[in-house]
DNA sequence: GTCTATAAGTAGATAGAC
DNA sequence: GTCTATCTACTTATAGAC
């Protein structure tokens, strides 16, 4: 609970975290407010309502998701180059908040219709566009022939899972292992990107 | 609803359903009524509280997952047989219950005391035995040098991240890609068990 | 064991003073 | 804008008849 900030964005930080941890259904207003050090009135005064705060939040993370998305398929690169720069941008971004994965993943659970903010932006037609790319390339022999769509969900598993696991292992991981986990989560950029590159070196 | 068996058996049926779709805060005492059957007061009758169900509900899980890693583990077998029996317990399992990965990792998230009972049947244990196992191997020369943290949950990430996006997946997915959806995870075993053997071979 | 009715507690939302 | 007090609705839990 910070002061100098104004109060709209003290909610607003306070609501996010509140929200990633405990979901749309776990939080509660009057958790919200007493992290963002105010009462719960004036969330009220501010957004009305719950699901409307929360619609917020949930608006911002998605934004946040998608901008990574269309600077990786905006540029001219070849496809091993776009997957990698995927690892670089997502590792960076689940460092600092770790527990977006699960959070999104579980939102969109709860309500599918969610997803289609993230389809926006012609994700879809983005995807299309690789998996077009991907296939050129293996023609080419530039390189392996792989099925598209494993390969993609297996880079973003190597990415997110250890993240959606990682607030769980931290709190119950032996004290010996802790040290260790510090550079870790770091480390498995390398990790990736060395697993993309085996898959699809010829 | 089926009538034909027990009700305790009914509402355990039931809440599992519930539980595992809407999480513990998510989930209401009526709607686990209702899928049972029957009406709220039973299930007090049978379960005393919310809470006691649920812990019976995610006991079962739990206990579900520690019966496949102790088979997997109680065997004498090689390091490349014993991750790549991982994949073929774990794949099936989740094939029948696609929910199971996300409420797991949710439920251990809000509440990672729960976490212990996982790691009780020493887990832990048969996980620093199979570390050893692998850099015994890696030495000797049968398996290239890897460092098993990083490969244990590139492998669990492999297995379990497209059952915690399928859910959303299948609900979204454009029209054209659903007969390609009923053989993809069904494919991962082959996918996943194929990285293993990449990674691991010499 | 199973139901209906209701109590008790909790959470989101609003009224109104300052 | 911000607060206290309160309303209303929902949810878990219990009482008590059958």
């Amino acid at each position: 609970m910070v002061k100098d900030t104004s109060t709209e964005q003290r909610i607003i930080e306070a609501a996010r975290r509140v929200f990633m941890q405990k979901g749309m259904a776990g939080a509660r207003m009057q958790e919200i407010a007493d992290e963002a050090g105010i009462n719960k009135a004036l969330l009220h005064y501010y957004f009305r309502s719950k699901e409307k705060l929360f619609e917020h939040i949930f608006g911002e993370v998605i934004a946040r998701i998608s901008m990574g998305l269309k600077s990786i398929f905006e540029k001219e690169m070849g496809v091993l180059e776009r997957l990698t720069s995927i690892v670089d941008i997502y590792v960076d971004t689940l460092m600092e908040n770790r527990y977006l994965p699960l959070f999104v993943l579980n939102e969109m659970n709860q309500n599918p219709e969610r997803f289609s903010s993230l389809l926006q932006e012609n994700i879809i037609e983005h995807m299309k566009k690789l998996f077009i790319e991907i296939r050129q390339e293996a023609e080419s022999g530039q390189i392996r022939e792989t099925n598209p769509a494993h390969l993609l969900l297996n880079i973003l598993g190597l990415i997110i899972f250890p993240f959606a696991t990682y607030p769980v292992m931290q709190k119950v991981a032996p004290e010996e292992f802790r040290p260790f986990f510090n550079n870790f989560l770091e480390e498995r950029k390398h990790e990736v990107k060395q697993f993309i590159i085996n898959a699809l070196t010829p």
